[in-house]
DNA sequence: CAGTGGTCTAGACCACACG
DNA sequence: GTGTGGTCTAGACCACTGT
C-alpha cells in the first residue's frame, strides 16, 4: 500500500503519513469514534519505522484529532462541544452538574446568505442557505440568543423535520440527519451593549452589556460546514486563557 | 552528572529529564534567550539516548519554554506578552503595525492585599503589597485602566524608581529592576457595565459595556508574580479561539 | 568547514486492556 | 495470553547556520 499521489516528496516521511491518515479521517473513511489501524499495521502498509509512524499519530493526537489509549489502540475523536460553552458560561448547578441548556428553534427559514454569513462560510453571496433562530434557557432563565446559518445543499434534511424534534444538541443532529460531523471550530469574541430584540428575548434591562460569539464550525477537511452568532447576557460569562 | 534527587524514579525517563531541564531554567541557571547545551552534550550529561532527549526538549517547545533553531540551538524563550494584548484588542494603525500603547502611572501605594489579591497572589491576606494604577493610551485615546498588584517582597526595588521612569512595558522593568522573569500567565475574561469611576478615566458614556481582564502572571518556577484587572472599552475588544 | 538540530531506522522490552 | 500502545536505545544521514 501506498500513499494517495497528491503529497510533495519533499515533505518529511512522517508529514505525508501525517496528511495522509488525516485525508481518511476527513473522507470517513474511519470515522469519529473508531479505532485507525494499528501501530504495527501502519508500519507495514507504509514501510516506514515505528518511530517515524508514532510521530505523525502524535501530531493528530495534539492537534485534536486522534485519541489514544495504551493496551486499546488510536481512535478517531468526536468533539465534545457541549463543552466549550461552559469554558465561556458559568451556568452550573451548585453541584458543579453540567447541564445541556435546553434548545428552542423559534424560526426556520430559507434565505439567501447575507454577505458576512456568505464570507465566513465560503459561498457565493446570495446562495441560499438555511437559518434558524434558536433561544437557549436553563431553569427557565434565556442564557443565549443563537443565529445559526448553514448552506442549504448539505443540510436539506433539516428541512423535512420539525423543529420542535431538533433536541438540545444540533451537532449530533447534523450527524443523524445530513451526514455532517462537526470536527473543530474557530470563535470570535467580543461584548456590546444588548439592542432592543435581544433585550426581550434575553430578558434584559435595555443597554445591558451581552457577550456576542461568532462561531464557524469546520468538517474534518476544513470546509465551513456552519456560522452562527450567539448573545448571552455579559454577567454570566467568563473565559479563561492560558498564556504563554 | 545526574539528576537531582527528588524526582521520582517511576517516572519516564524523558519525563524526568523534562522535569530536570524546566528546573534548571526556573532557577536561572539557563536565562532567557540564552542557549542550553547541545543534544549531543545532553546525552552524554544523562546518559540518555538522543531520542529520549529529544523527547523532553520536544515538550518544553510545546509548553512554550523553550525555542529551537536548526544548526544554532536550543533557546530559553523570552515570553512575549505585548502580543497578547493585541490577541485582545484591535488597536492597531491601518498599516496593521503594532503600536505598544504608552503607559501613565496615575498611583503608587503600598497596601495591604485585599482577600481577592492575596488568594490569587497565594499569599496571607493582609500582607503588604505594592498597587499601581495605570492608564494605557494610545493616540491620545485611553485603552485599558489597569489596577496592579505585587507581592512587596520581591519588587521592592520598585519603590526607589520615579514612576515616570517606568516606561510603557512593565515586565522588561520587573526583570531588570527585581531579577523576576515572566514566563506564563493565565488570562480571566467577563465583560461589564461600566462604573462610573471607568467611565471617567476611559472617557466613555455611563454604563458602557466594557471588557474585564483578570491576569495572573507567574515565574519559570509557577510562583504567581503579579495580578492585575484591566478594563477596555467592549468595542475595541476581539477575541479568537480555536476549538477542538 | 565544524557544529547544530531534523529525519529516519530497526529493533528491544515494558505496561496495560481484554477475553 | 495475545495484542495494543509506551518507553528507550544506538546509531546513520540530511539540512541549516555561522565562521
Amino acid at each position: 500500500m501506498n500513499f494517495s499521489s497528491k503529497h510533495d516528496d519533499r515533505l518529511p516521511l512522517y508529514q505525508r503519513l501525517r496528511d495522509e491518515l488525516s485525508e481518511r479521517i476527513a473522507s470517513q473513511q474511519w470515522r469519529p469514534g473508531e479505532a485507525i489501524p494499528t501501530e504495527a499495521e501502519l508500519v507495514k502498509q507504509f514501510s516506514a519505522s515505528i518511530g517515524t509512524v508514532r510521530k505523525a499519530i502524535d501530531m493528530l493526537v495534539a492537534e485534536g484529532t486522534l485519541e489514544r489509549f495504551q493496551g486499546r489502540g488510536t481512535f478517531v475523536r468526536r468533539a465534545r462541544f457541549d463543552s466549550s460553552l461552559f469554558r465561556f458560561f458559568r451556568f452550573q448547578k451548585d453541584s458543579g452538574e453540567r447541564q445541556v441548556p435546553e434548545g428552542r428553534i423559534l424560526r426556520r427559514e430559507v434565505v439567501e446568505a447575507p454577505s458576512a454569513v456568505a464570507s465566513a462560510l465560503r459561498i457565493a453571496p446570495g446562495t441560499k442557505v438555511i437559518h434558524l433562530s434558536r433561544l437557549r434557557v436553563l431553569d427557565g432563565t434565556p442564557l443565549l440568543a443563537e443565529s445559526i446559518w448553514l448552506p442549504r445543499e448539505k443540510f436539506e434534511n433539516l428541512l423535512d423535520i420539525d423543529t420542535s424534534e431538533f433536541g438540545d444538541l444540533l451537532y449530533p443532529l447534523y450527524e443523524e440527519r445530513c451526514g455532517q460531523v462537526i470536527a473543530s471550530a474557530e470563535e470570535d469574541l467580543t461584548a456590546e451593549a444588548v439592542d432592543d430584540v435581544h433585550a426581550r428575548l434575553l430578558q434584559l434591562p435595555r443597554g445591558a452589556p451581552v457577550i456576542v460569539v461568532e462561531r464557524l464550525a469546520l468538517g474534518y477537511d476544513r470546509q465551513p460546514l456552519e456560522w452562527r452568532r450567539s448573545r448571552g447576557p455579559a454577567d454570566k460569562f467568563r473565559y479563561h486563557v492560558e498564556i504563554r
